[in-house]
DNA sequence: CATGTCTTATTGTCCGACAACCAGACTTCC
DNA sequence: GGAAGTCTGGTTGTCGGACAATAAGACATG
């Protein structure tokens, strides 16, 4: 779990290029004092030494038990913000702390974006993953659940067909709670992340396509009564016409499907 | 995409805290300066102004531009760079570069480790979206990259059956193949990190169980089928059948399912 | 008990300095 | 002509010390 990228351990095809046979030396890499600060750290955390809300030594402290100038110290407690393995306290202090399934669904839909993906793909991902999400769904909710669906489900049909904001809202909303259903932090994180890569442009949408509202509670209708009958298979159909649905109300909206997400 | 989450438009259930009526304030945020460094050259390049490949000024003129000292401009600098907008080059000065897939799927898998998945949360993430993923490969893969499949399987049954690392990494490298293998950023970048998360336990999985190398090679045999009859379906079924044996791996090696991933 | 005031600890920012290092130009030597 | 040394300027990594801004807690005041 290094961050610094420098695999290349067997290659398959033989390099074609100098064949000067003195490639066998990988760049040796100094690390600067700010980032062995934070991988310090970062290590102190990892293993537990340091738990969960403890408050980090202050940044005069950790210059003394580093030998660093407090610049340096802080060069590297930036890393750690930006990791979200701590976070600032409402006084000042640095607070240890576990990135949230939400924090971790923000970087990842952030470095995606980064990246410069499209929306294109973020939909053929959701057309991919959410049905899979749906029918595991199925199979684990409890009834107390489905109520909270039902709620989200009854506001998004209470809401104004114009009030497209809050159609987003409840939209996302039903989908995150489905997220959290998995009851595994990994399917919630990726299924959340896909959920942001799309919620930038699904306000535009909904705008333009004039039945959106109902078309999306009635989905949601049908994924709940499948939820209630334990039918995997039905959530699944359901979910992918859903997921359908919105990619044709991108593409209606002429929404620019192969443009990188903003 | 605002790092900063402090959403909660609508509440579904009015909370029942405090009844003082006069919680319509959010805390209102100063962001210091050096954020403010990182997010003014963040938007640089995200719209487009620094292109791809520029080199970013130097630390010196940027203390002019913003009015800032150099230790400001440089705290703000870390954070551009674990944001992966910025590398540096081979000499020293930072250069303007989108993440690639792989830098989201380390950050990524990085992030769900930090977070404290366990290895069972993620052997049933995989389980649920890597057949998708399968699936959806053998309507899209070309015969080129079925060779490189088979070149990839032959060199697995090569292998000697102890030389666990080496077994690990052509399994690694088959899945990731596939993932490059849906022509798509999102699901190639989710299926390597979640990968990721695996791969570290792997080698030990395969040293515990006898037949492992043999086991992986079929599976990958008969996708690589699948795929050369674009049967989407089959490919399905192996895949399940493929994730369903490592997580016995995992199972009879007594590796811990229920621990947090390290 | 809600408001001011004070003290103290800690962070945010600034300044000026120097060594380490890289790149490119230049020189030297074969 | 080209390979190896040398010089030089630009840039980053680190240092040390300084001060303002802010938050937390204790305390006094009405």
């Amino acid at each position: 779990m290094n961050t610094t990228s420098q695999s290349a351990p067997h290659k398959l095809a033989p390099s074609d290029s100098t064949k000067k046979a003195e490639n066998q030396f990988s760049p040796l890499l100094r690390s600067p004092a700010y980032l062995k600060v934070y991988e310090a750290i970062e290590a102190e955390i990892l293993t537990g030494h340091l738990e969960e809300g403890v408050l980090i030594p202050t940044e005069a402290s950790l210059c003394e038990q580093f030998g660093v100038t407090r610049s340096t110290v802080r060069e590297g407690i930036r890393l750690l913000e930006t990791s979200g393995l701590v976070v600032r306290g409402a006084g000042k202090r640095l607070v240890v702390q576990r990135p949230s399934t939400s924090d971790v669904a923000a970087s990842t839909s952030k470095a995606l974006t980064f990246s410069g993906v499209t929306v294109r793909e973020a939909i053929e991902a959701l057309s991919l993953f959410q049905p899979e999400i749906a029918a595991i769904v199925a199979q684990k909710i409890s009834k107390e659940e489905i109520e909270q669906l039902k709620i989200i489900n009854r506001a998004l049909l209470d809401t104004p067909k114009t009030d497209f904001d809050k159609i987003v809202f409840y939209t996302d909303k039903f989908f995150t709670l489905l997220g959290k259903n998995t009851n595994n932090g990994v399917t919630n994180a990726l299924s959340l992340s896909l959920n942001r890569l799309i919620n930038a442009g699904l306000a535009l949408v909904i705008s333009n396509v004039d039945d959106a509202r109902k078309r999306i509670a009635q989905a949601q209708w049908e994924l709940i009564d499948a939820f209630e009958n334990n039918d995997s298979q039905r959530a699944r159909i359901w979910m992918s016409r859903h997921i359908e649905d919105l990619k044709r109300g991108y593409e209606v909206a002429d929404f620019g499907l192969d443009a990188p997400i903003v």
